[in-house]
DNA sequence: GTAAATTAGTTGACTTCGCAACTTTATGGC
DNA sequence: GCCATAAAGTTGCGAAGTCAACTAATTTAC
């Protein structure tokens, strides 16, 4: 693969989202969820029954999008969507039964592609790598944070 | 930032580019482009003059975008198209002087971000993490190829 | 040499995403 | 308590992106 130009974090993180993508949109088809769901079902299945306005901030979407992500996630049965006791403004997504039948097959998925983007890297190297994908993450957050 | 849940890599760069592009749409809206342009016009600063075909391989984007995000781009006057003396079908994009104008301008804003995200690595890290990224986009490239 | 297959680009229909305006509910100041 | 303000979610509209069907030009097979 030939990157002509400038090599920056930042073009690499575009590709590698690019190229992932285009992985998503084959593999996900399987368990009939588009990209646009993918990120939703992620953040739901590390915790559930969070708030539209938590997810919104946790994948750096619009809050518009998430509102629409979610109903559709709801129309397809994966999730159910209940109001809040103590604040009727909030609404609080959480999973059904039929999301967690193919919570395994989703991660596999995620799984396979983060094996195949570190093949031939030694488990050091990996770990390394990780621990500054976090760093930048976290650089990117304090930034925008305060912006 | 506190990213609950799996920590892989295919889930940071998710991440990492969700805050790459709400930081474009800032950025890039001073110069009157948004992100569906941008990634067009690095690809032509790097070198000018490639196809359709070419841009659409070396994005992983579909060509229909590309087809659309280059007819924007000539209607903003950034490029011109011209189509290939030896085969007809073949369309080469060229910058228009107003592209080059930006073009500093365009860089800084992608540099800034590298910064952003590498800030409080050392110089060692940073090259380490550089080459990292450029293999796992090898990596991926390979398994897009025969998949 | 010509018919069939391939390739580059375009278009239509649809999904995903952002922005701004809106509704509804909750909070703060006085 | 009451009004102004804020906060969570929804909706309209336009931009960005995918897929599949199409057109036009080129290549391949015989």
């Amino acid at each position: 693969m030939q990157l002509q130009g400038r090599k920056t974090p930042a073009r690499f993180i575009t590709l590698l989202f690019r190229m992932f993508t285009v992985y998503l949109n084959k593999e996900m088809s399987k368990l009939k969820i588009g990209t646009g769901q993918y990120i939703f079902l992620a953040e739901l299945f590390d915790s559930d029954g969070r708030s539209q306005e938590d997810l919104t901030r946790s994948t750096f979407l619009n809050k518009a999008n998430t509102a629409r992500a979610l109903k559709k996630l709801e129309d397809l049965g994966y999730i159910r969507r209940v109001s809040d006791s103590n604040d009727q403004r909030v609404k609080h997504a959480y999973l059904e039964p039929v999301a967690r039948e193919i919570e395994d097959e989703f991660w596999n998925i995620i799984l396979k592609w983060s094996e195949i983007l570190s093949r031939d890297l030694s488990k050091k190297r990996k770990e390394q790598l990780l621990t500054d994908l976090e760093k930048m993450a976290d650089n990117a957050f304090t930034y925008l944070e305060r912006y």
